[in-house]
RNA sequence: GGCCCGGUCGUCUAGUGGUUAGGAUGCCGCCCUUUCAAGGCGGAGGUCGCGGGUUCAAGUCCCGUCCGGGCUACCA
């Protein structure tokens, strides 16, 4: 039988890298089985809706190149894929009925109220807490039929079976066995007419063919309400895969202070989908071995039941950083030239770093890496060759693409801003105001040099003064030109910037120098 | 409180009775070098949560225990 998983996000909030993680290894597993993957959106809670989220999980999915091939704005036989319009078709008032003419599922009629009263007396006598009958469990029909008279607000709940263990197959975690004592009697429909998750998401997976649910640890507590719900249809439980989840430093889920970001802002911040992908899937599951950076075709090809880990997992910010490094610098020269650009003119990156931060200082930062970022972007539109080289010139010191806007600024940059403790430091060396000097006459009259005539022009100065090593006028050089001590090799940036640029930066050296 | 899940360097992990417990990241050092990176090499970092067993042999199997986490909603 061929694999149908689903990836069901809620719409209550921006998809974050819980959720993502949750839709990925749905997209490898599904892709590994030649499977299907289906996209259905889960808001049957009204007052949580938040409008215009599922833009946003749709955004996230297709950003990060995660795929499905029936679903929520794809398309499919089994659809609708939105549960709200699923319960407006009737589906979830049908099967709520075959379930109460089987007597596996009753109508109750507690009050919030009562439902209150009832957990504070479990509490205070230290007994379960749950509903495990109530008054309504084994009310009569003349009962209900009462009460139904009044319009007194009505549930429907699932019917657990007494004094039995329920099992689950987990296929991550083995068997998992519950006293059915310990299960309460979970709502199906709420006293708004809405299903609740269990109801919908049971009936709609099996309605739809699932044959695993895949899904976080944090279910494993529901899953026997889920067996009894699939068990009472009669219908073949899926095979139960509970996922280790994603936690933040401190052990505990993750939070806004613990790395769980926006899945959008990783992509503002300047992160690859790719990178992000293969960090994020190396959470809770390994391919065996000692493998770690893979392309998508190996994730696929080896993603499966077995790798996954039954312990949960943290999110390290600073491996994901050096993973995405190491996929900026696998790029092409073209490919990453063309990300930046993209990265740059994207809406979404200017309103990131321009966004309000609690912090001063936090903000201060965030300006400053947008303003070179803008610098870039607009090099890259006044000389777009001159812009790309520079890019290229940069690929082996960044981390994320928004590095590119200050590793790049002073290519931009008419004058550019000087390091004063590389200025005291360099411009004070006997030989500065000569090298500066000689440098301009040698650039006057070319209209451009080549990274070999540079190299050459400053080796011969250095020899002419006797030095062995070439950094005495190396760094000099640098300062003048850049305003830095760090940067790309200076011969190559000297050929970009060209002799035009050169000639007035070092005629502010040289004022500098002797003003 | 009850039920359930989990536990190998700080972190992600390899490991399926016999390994000096391996890799990656981060940290430190060296090399390369015009700087910063990148790259190469090396180092520190683990009594495999703890205690008992079983076995010639246990991170691996069994029992107990501790700690962490999740659920305990008409949220998902």
């Amino acid at each position: 039988m061929s694999v149908r998983v689903r990836y069901a996000p809620s719409p209550t909030g921006s998809p974050h890298v819980g959720n993502i993680r949750d839709a990925l290894f749905k997209h490898y597993f599904a892709k590994h089985h030649r499977g299907v993957n289906i996209l259905r959106i889960e808001d049957t809670d009204r007052t949580r809706y938040v409008p215009g989220v599922e833009e946003e999980i749709v955004e996230s999915l297709n950003w990060l190149g995660i795929e499905f091939q029936e679903g929520y704005g794809i398309g499919g036989d089994l659809g609708p894929y939105r549960q709200s319009e699923r319960k407006e078709q009737g589906i979830y008032a049908h099967w709520t009925q075959v379930l109460l003419d089987k007597g596996a599922a009753y109508k109750a009629f507690d009050t919030s109220e009562e439902l209150a009263e009832m957990r504070e007396f479990q509490q205070i006598n230290k007994r379960p807490i749950g509903y495990f009958g109530g008054m309504w469990r084994d009310a009569t029909p003349a009962q209900v039929e009462t009460a139904e008279r009044e319009g007194k607000p009505m549930v429907v709940r699932l019917r657990i079976p007494r004094n039995e263990t329920i099992v689950i197959q987990d296929a991550i975690r083995g068997r998992i066995e519950w006293d059915s004592n310990t299960v309460d009697d979970p709502v199906l429909i709420k006293g708004d007419g809405m299903p609740t998750y269990h109801f919908a998401a049971m009936v709609d997976d099996h309605l739809m063919g699932i044959t695993h649910i895949m899904r976080g640890e944090e279910w494993i507590s529901s899953a026997p309400k889920h067996a009894v719900l699939f068990d009472a249809f009669g219908w073949e439980r899926p095979v139960f895969v509970h996922c280790p989840v994603i936690n933040g430093k401190d052990g505990k889920k993750l939070s806004k202070r613990h790395g769980d970001t926006r899945c959008l802002d990783y992509r503002s911040a300047g992160y690859l989908a790719q990178a992000l992908k293969n960090f994020i899937v190396l959470i809770g599951w390994a391919p065996g071995g000692d493998r770690e950076l893979m392309t998508d075709e190996e994730i696929v090809e080896a993603f499966d039941i077995p790798g996954l880990q039954p312990a949960p997992g943290v999110f390290d910010m600073e491996k994901l950083r050096w993973m995405n490094g190491t996929y900026i610098r696998q790029l092409s020269v073209p490919d990453l030239v063309s990300a930046v650009e993209a990265y740059v003119g994207h809406p979404e990156t200017e309103a990131y770093w321009l966004r309000d931060v609690a912090d001063d200082e936090g903000r201060k930062k965030n300006e400053a890496t947008w303003g070179a970022l803008a610098l870039l972007r607009g090099g890259i539109t006044s000389d777009r060759e001159y812009a790309d080289r520079a890019i290229a010139l940069d690929q082996e010191r960044v981390v994320t693409l928004a590095d590119f806007g200050e590793a790049t600024a002073f290519f931009f940059q008419e004058e550019p801003p000087m390091d004063e403790k590389a200025v005291a430091k360099w411009f004070a060396v006997p030989h500065a105001a000569g090298l500066f000097t000689e440098l301009k006459a040698w650039l006057g009259g070319r209209s451009s040099v080549t990274v070999e005539e540079c190299e050459a022009f400053l080796r011969a100065f250095g020899e002419r003064l006797g030095l062995e090593k070439i950094g005495p006028v190396v760094h000099p050089t640098r300062v003048a030109l850049t305003g830095k001590t760090v940067g790309p090799g200076l011969f190559e940036l000297m050929s970009l910037l060209g002799p035009e640029r050169m000639t007035r930066r070092l005629d502010r050296a040289l004022a500098e120098i002797a003003p």
